[in-house]
DNA sequence: CGGTATCCAGTATGATACTG
DNA sequence: CAGTATCATACTGGATACCG
């Protein structure tokens, strides 16, 4: 059992799959793995996004811990976008499911 | 870019997260991962979900090739739930997963 | 025992318009 | 540029009752 802001988790699984579940989020996170990204960068490497949802799941990384948010106080405004080191933690992470992911497709795949 | 099922995912972890993302999914997972266990034993194990539910995500992960479902043809009826050699391969991930969370969880309680 | 069928609530996501 | 606000829709999960 694993407690995290007022939700209790059966097993610390869930809680990690909450953290990065969200329809964008492995996506934003892989982006910014390459390099740190403005908000309007982001918007444009993931052309389907909203930026309501954009907004959203950076929030909740952010308030998660998982990515910093730097904003240049000048006019135009500039708010730039890095993983936090627990952010930089998941990628080895990710990489594992991607692979995962890209083999159970080829197998399903070939049942077929 | 992954196809599977008429549905099209951006990366692959994408498709990774909804096969194994469902509520229930992991701890099923988790279960059958000691032992093959039989519908009433896994309802048993958990007490909070609803025959539905159960039902659903079994159905689910037999869908996608995850688990394997044996029906034994005799009264009353008895039906043996089990991991496909795919489901087996998912174990080391969900350990990865439970320890990166389990880790996450420590840092963010003493963040506080 | 191991399910189905219905109905419903809550949340997640999306479209669109507006703003400091 | 980097957001908010509002309204609409889709999807997920749950309560309950019934069935072979």
């Amino acid at each position: 059992m694993v407690k995290y802001k007022d939700n209790e988790y059966r097993c610390s699984i869930e809680l990690t799959l909450k953290l990065i579940g969200g329809k964008w989020k492995v996506l934003i996170l892989w982006y910014l793995g390459e390099k740190n990204m403005r908000f309007g960068e982001l918007k444009r490497a993931l052309p389907q996004i909203t930026q309501k949802m954009l907004t959203k799941q950076l929030r909740e990384l952010e308030e998660d811990g998982i990515v910093n948010r730097f904003v240049h106080h000048q006019v135009p405004p500039k708010v730039e976008y890095s993983l936090s080191e627990m952010g930089k933690s998941l990628l080895p992470i990710l990489s594992t499911l991607s692979e995962w992911g890209t083999f159970y497709a080829e197998q399903a795949e070939s049942n077929y």
